[in-house]
RNA sequence: GCCCCCGUAGCUCAGCUGGAUAGAGCAACGGAUUUCUAAUCCGUGGGUCGCAGGUUCGAGUCCUGCCGGGGGUGCCA
């Protein structure tokens, strides 16, 4: 039930034979932007106003003459300059929520299929996953969901980074570091420890090497600044922009040295740290030897990464289990790894690529720098993987479109990766950076703990749960809502609230924006979380099974849907924007549409349940009548929310 | 230097292709409970939509400049 395009369509109906391009000013036609208005508003008799030289409530008398919309709405009203409204008919609305009680696909249509390949996820092997995974992760999947459901076939495909420099971290630490009965009986800890080691090693050393040319440049900024101070310049405004500027250096330079000052404290504050830096110096070089090796195919290294990527694989998929993400493919970078340099030879041969100071360079008519696909000494980049990606994807699946979700901060690499495709010949697929902003902690920069280290997916996943564990199932609370639940009930319901909530969280915001994680108010359980609406789902069930009549999808046709009060109408009248919705949210890629269509929904259920007994309706035919739209509402909430990711429990 | 993103209520955020009086949640205050699960509902207060111009019948939304914040910027991913 696609409410507005069939709206949109009368319209466009209207005016066809009468004004050009009919079709740009039906896209004027939406959902009234204040109920009082009506449900729908048509914007169009303003623009035309123009073209067609008439005054615009002429024009819209005209509109509203040609419209033929009898058998959805009451008569169309014009309003202030010439806004024409339209409401919905009663029993138009009822037949239409019966029709989505009924329906298995609650009344969504099947689109015409187009075939979509989603890269998401895609974390580092070997390297713990962290806050930063969430989103992309969580994004991937809901845009995975949404569009399967609609009809369009989806090929998940988590583009491992297994490939990468961390491999040589690991195999260093491993050969000399490596504790070989924790690595037997515990190798995902194991090698956990082990990356860290070297990893706070070589930002130690790199740390102290910096250090004094950090402190020198707080120093010249510092000087700076007082220089400014003591010697105003004639120009007020420019000693202004300048003093500002010398300000800004000051702090930059202030937090770079923190940061190196903490890196330094974080291994000479510990023993064993201390030794292993003063014991292997140059860590980082070191470390890169072992990636040079193992990418040239040195055994004993190739072995390594073959034991340790199922170990880390494993752990990942944890994770991937807990949050119910699954993947049609996980070909990593090493799978690509024997195509590289087969791409480079063709963008040579076909002229796209060239040699500058060593390297090989695609040089691209609008950006300033070039893409480099291999490096003076000889080795590949992640642009050459990610051609070499593109290329084997049109070749095995030829898809209409390759979706990237992708943080913000890649949006160069990407638009230079696209330009390169389309010099390769790939014009007809849809390649689409889906870029999303940073996760932030409460002190509004980037998530991390205090000693600057990112918190692992896991422990944030356990705290949610935990949270969700004292909040949704605390005795008072359960007593007072009736519920006995066993403690394995409850567990499950902390399961399902927990990682709803930090799903929905992430969901529920605009992802091209940065927003804030903050555990305890995801789970504060209130307003606009995932968890009121699955308590909203859990009411709507509540009432169904306390009901006599039992009312399902089989026998719904029975019981016709009578709209007496607003919340009744407003119900179902959001009941019926479902596939809007969905449609909407997957237009341009943003899964946040569809939250909000459930948490609108779920409030106005809230409304309906506070303003409408269904137990104890006046008359049995009423009472029916509310059951169907209970249980419509419980299945366009519980398959919204699965369209996210989200589950939802029958009793909470 | 150049490029990209952001700036909306005390806080966290919505605001689709320009449309009528800019919306939620949290927090504050006041109501509703012999509850179909009050994690609820109703109400009140709270806004120069960063600033200044411009385009338009109409601008939070589009354009230009400025201020403020973040990110990126040839051999990391």
């Amino acid at each position: 039930m696609q409410i507005l395009s069939l709206i949109q369509d009368r319209f466009l109906q209207a005016l066809e034979g009468w004004v050009e391009d009919p079709a740009q000013y039906v896209e004027q036609v939406a959902v009234a932007r204040d109920a009082r208005f009506g449900d729908y508003q048509a914007n169009i008799a303003m623009p035309l106003a123009k073209t067609l030289g008439a005054k615009p409530r002429e024009i819209a008398e005209q509109i509203v003459e040609r419209l033929q919309v009898e058998d959805l709405c009451e008569p169309a009203t014009i309003a202030g300059p010439g806004f024409i409204n339209l409401k919905l008919k009663l029993n138009y609305l009822g037949e239409q929520v019966t029709h989505i009680a009924a329906d298995s696909r609650l009344s969504v249509g099947q689109v015409t299929p187009r075939k979509y390949i989603i890269d998401y996820s895609s974390p580092n092997v070997a390297k713990p996953m962290h806050v930063g995974h969430i989103r992309t992760t969580v994004i991937g999947d809901a845009l995975v969901r949404i569009l399967r459901f609609l009809g369009h076939q989806v090929i998940a495909d988590n583009h491992l980074g297994d490939w990468g420099t961390q491999f040589g971290m690991i195999i260093y630490g491993y050969k000399h570091f490596v504790d070989p009965a924790a690595f037997e009986t515990q190798p995902v800890a194991e090698l956990g420890r082990i990356y860290r080691i070297v990893q706070s090693v070589i930002a130690y050393q790199a740390a102290v090497l910096k250090l004094p040319q950090a402190e020198q440049k707080l120093a010249l900024a510092r000087q700076r600044r007082q220089q400014l101070d003591a010697e105003p310049n004639a120009d007020a405004k420019q000693q202004k922009k300048e003093l500002k500027a010398a300000e800004r250096s000051v702090k930059a330079a202030e937090e770079e040295l923190e940061g190196l000052r903490q890196k330094v404290e974080a291994v000479q504050g510990d023993s064993e740290l201390r030794s292993i830096a003063q014991d292997h110096e140059n860590i980082e070089q070191k470390a890169q030897l072992e990636t040079a090796k193992l990418h040239e195919g040195h055994a004993e290294n190739l072995e390594l990464w073959k034991k340790f990527m199922p170990i880390s694989i494993t752990e990942i998929e944890s994770v991937y289990d807990r949050l119910g993400i699954r993947f049609d493919y996980t070909y990593g970078e090493s799978f690509y790894q024997p195509m590289l340099g087969g791409v480079v030879e063709r963008l040579i041969e076909r002229g796209l690529a060239e040699e500058n100071e060593g390297a090989i360079c695609v040089f691209l008519p609008g950006f300033d720098t070039p893409m480099i696909v291999r490096k003076r000494d000889g080795a590949f980049l992640y642009a050459t993987t990610d051609l070499a990606t593109i290329e084997y994807r049109m070749e095995k699946f030829s898809p209409d479109a390759m979706l990237y979700v992708v943080d913000h901060r890649q949006s160069e690499h990407f638009e230079k990766l696209f330009a390169a495709a389309r010099a390769m010949g790939y014009r007809d697929v849809e390649l689409k950076h889906i870029s999303f902003g940073t996760v932030l902690g409460a002190d509004g920069k980037p998530f991390k703990t205090r000693s600057g280290n990112v918190l692992g997916l896991d422990y944030l996943l356990d705290e949610a749960v935990e949270r969700a564990y004292e909040v949704v199932c605390d005795p008072a609370r359960l007593q007072k809502a009736g519920l006995e639940l066993s403690e394995e009930e409850k567990r499950h319901v902390a399961n399902v609230v927990g990682l709803g909530a930090i799903k929905y969280a992430d969901l529920s915001h605009n992802r091209t924006s940065d927003y804030k994680f903050d555990i305890a108010e995801m789970v504060q359980l209130e307003g606009d979380t995932a968890a009121y609406i699955q308590y909203m789902y859990a009411r709507a069930s509540s009432i169904l099974r306390k009901a006599e009549t039992e009312v399902n999808a089989a026998n719904v046709e029975r019981f016709p849907v009578m709209l007496q009060e607003d919340a009744e109408r407003a119900l179902a009248l959001q009941l019926l924007q479902f596939e809007d919705a969905l449609r909407q949210s997957v237009s341009e890629y943003y899964p946040s549409v569809l939250a909000a269509y459930l948490y609108s929904l779920a409030r106005m259920f809230a409304v309906f349940f506070d303003q409408c007994s269904v137990l104890k309706a006046d008359s049995t035919p009423l009472q029916q009548s509310r059951l169907v739209l209970c249980y419509a509402t419980r299945q366009v909430l519980s398959t919204g929310l699965e369209l996210l990711g989200i589950d939802v429990v029958e009793r909470m």
